[in-house]
DNA sequence: TGACCTCGTGGGAACGTTACCACGCATTCT
DNA sequence: AGAATGCGTGGTAACGTTCCCACGAGGTCA
């Protein structure tokens, strides 16, 4: 027994291996195992059985190496400890599963230098393709990079010759704002991000477009700019708070992280949530389960995310390229940070 | 341009292009590259300078093929999307990008078949070795895997004579208890998980022992079980708080999720903490950032370990197995929720 | 019945690299 | 002075797979 396991654990069995035990040619256990036509069924089962018994497994090396497909795919996102971008790799990974390659992961961690040296080893590793968040505005580094790649999040859209996947933010809006106007809240004050973000705009546009369709003058939406963190949101909530202003507040968020933020402003200047202010979230992080009260937010879909650039980059690599963004649809979680004034109308409106 | 861009894209420079171009033998730019000796620094120089100039990059896949080591290495995490194993993954790319090798990340996400697949995958990838949290407790998966591998997470702890690296239990719970008792906390309740797992004797022990030391009777300690979920910590926190008790209520919980939970029971029965109860939780999660008063915890070095787990596997690889368990030491968060009894003790006791 | 086709199979070559051996030259030892 | 040693280099055989071509057997058609 040690004897049968020690060849084992020294050289794994090749595909001459498989040949000699079922007393054929290499060139036909090739076919067999790649499930070719024109080979005699009865061939085919001897080969396959023939390599199940001495334990073979295709060497991918090999393969990558003869047929120039590496069977392996890339993905750099800003930072793997953030849930969402977490949520984008496991759906990657998981739809690579099915088609039977290997993902490689990196983080970049916001840092440009630590992008392009990911890239660069996933051109030495020769992954067959890329699908990349890229954390400068700048394309450079990716034209450079000379394979197939798409493009995901919301920085991606600037260029519409590259195939992107991101999500569906008018969709989204639609979705916040029809929803804040069922609990009978009109015109939210939107606490956004800083005006150098390609994000706000769009975040913003949507808004109005919205706005208008519904006959509100979007010149009554008060807006509130604020970086895209916690500290961000709550400065931006404190100054909406500084206004003079009667009655309920509500606050959409343009990410989750500020909804908390101001969240804690809410209850720094004694105001409770959602009794004196309702806030709306933006992103669906899974703290927001657990913040006092419970965020109600817009989840923006990272697992389709993840799912459906690696489909588009198998087009962009079997060379029929869609050359296009696809967006994908958000969806609402209903928790308990907006108050429902629809129902028990006791504050005056206007 | 196009001229030069498209020989570029269609086939990538080899070691023989950059011979050609140096005036030398392949083998002589193999040893160039490999940084060799016994070359002359002229013949060196000249071929670096070649290979810059067509733009070589060395094929990883055709290295490894040669030989036999692929220039890769696995993971194998429970969930992605946890921001603990996230960390760990982190780490683990960091060090690995370090060492100049590939890492191929998967989640199981609890899932044994998924898990198993994924070994498979690994196995096909020609990967190097890998590092794994095994699921399920069987290692049966594993004994055949036939390759290096070092086993991380508390569950890898039963196999003695497998290199595996964890957080130091002992340690934390020193470094909480000894917080707690700065506080004014002398017997915590303990909630902590269901009996069948390991990580709680670990726990439990860790706590008496600790107990012992101080001269506090181990047997005033309460215990309360529950699932390590927001739910079980809940559930196990209102059982707490149904018993007869006065006073002020300290408990440890034995991870975040649980303090969490414990945390809404506390509010839901109309009480405040850390006014009436104190909880401290351990992982280290974010959330406990958000939730509100922010959860004094003790953070597990995820980034440590996956650190520490390649570099063990690399001494595994090479060949010298130190086959034993590391232990990496975790560190207190210090927030909101854990009263101070030690400056004003209002409260009686006993 | 001979030319032609199809089918199943075998025999190489090739992919890009590394490992090994051999060769020429200069230097040093006996 | 001839042999032995060292260094720098070139040539070639692997590694495990796929791709392409060739070959024989059997069938079909004129």
């Amino acid at each position: 027994m040690t004897a049968e396991d020690l060849p084992l654990r020294k050289r794994r069995p090749t595909i001459i291996d498989v040949a000699e035990r079922a007393g054929v040619s290499k060139s036909t256990v090739a076919r067999a195992l790649a499930g070719a036509e024109s080979i005699l069924d009865e061939t085919r089962e001897r080969v396959l059985a023939a390599a199940k018994a001495v334990g073979y497994e295709r060497n991918h090396l090999a393969v990558g190496m003869r047929s120039g497909r590496s069977g392996m795919l890339g993905l750099v996102i800003p930072d793997i400890a953030n849930p969402f971008w977490a949520d984008v790799a496991r759906g990657a990974q998981d739809r690579a599963a099915e088609a039977d390659v290997s993902l490689l992961v990196f983080s970049s961690d916001w840092d440009p230098a630590k992008e392009e040296s990911h890239l660069r080893a996933l051109r030495r590793a020769r992954v067959d393709g890329a699908i990349v968040n890229p954390v400068s505005d700048a394309l450079d580094d990716l034209d450079k990079f000379g394979l197939p790649f798409v493009l995901i999040g919301s920085s991606a859209e600037r260029f519409a010759d590259v195939s992107s996947v991101g999500s569906d933010i008018a969709q989204a809006v639609q979705l916040g704002l029809d929803h804040l106007v069922s609990k009978g809240h009109h015109a939210p004050t939107l606490n956004v991000g800083p005006k150098s973000r390609l994000a706000r705009t769009r975040f913003l546009n949507s808004v109005q477009r919205h706005s208008i369709e519904r006959d509100v003058d979007p010149g009554q939406l008060v807006v509130e700019d604020g970086e895209y963190t916690l500290e961000g949101g709550r400065l931006a909530m404190l100054r909406v708070l500084d206004r003079p202003r009667l009655g309920h507040i509500c606050v959409f968020a343009a990410n989750d992280m500020m909804a908390i933020g101001a969240m804690m402003a809410v209850r720094e200047r004694g105001l409770r949530c959602p009794e004196d202010v309702s806030i709306l979230g933006f992103d669906g992080i899974p703290s927001g389960a657990f913040t006092f009260p419970g965020l109600t937010t817009i989840a923006k879909p990272g697992r389709d995310i993840g799912v459906r650039a690696v489909e588009s980059l198998f087009d962009e690599i079997e060379g029929r390229p869609e050359h296009g963004r696809v967006y994908m649809p958000c969806r609402l979680i209903d928790r308990a940070s907006l108050a429902d004034l629809s129902r028990e109308p006791r504050k005056l409106a206007g």
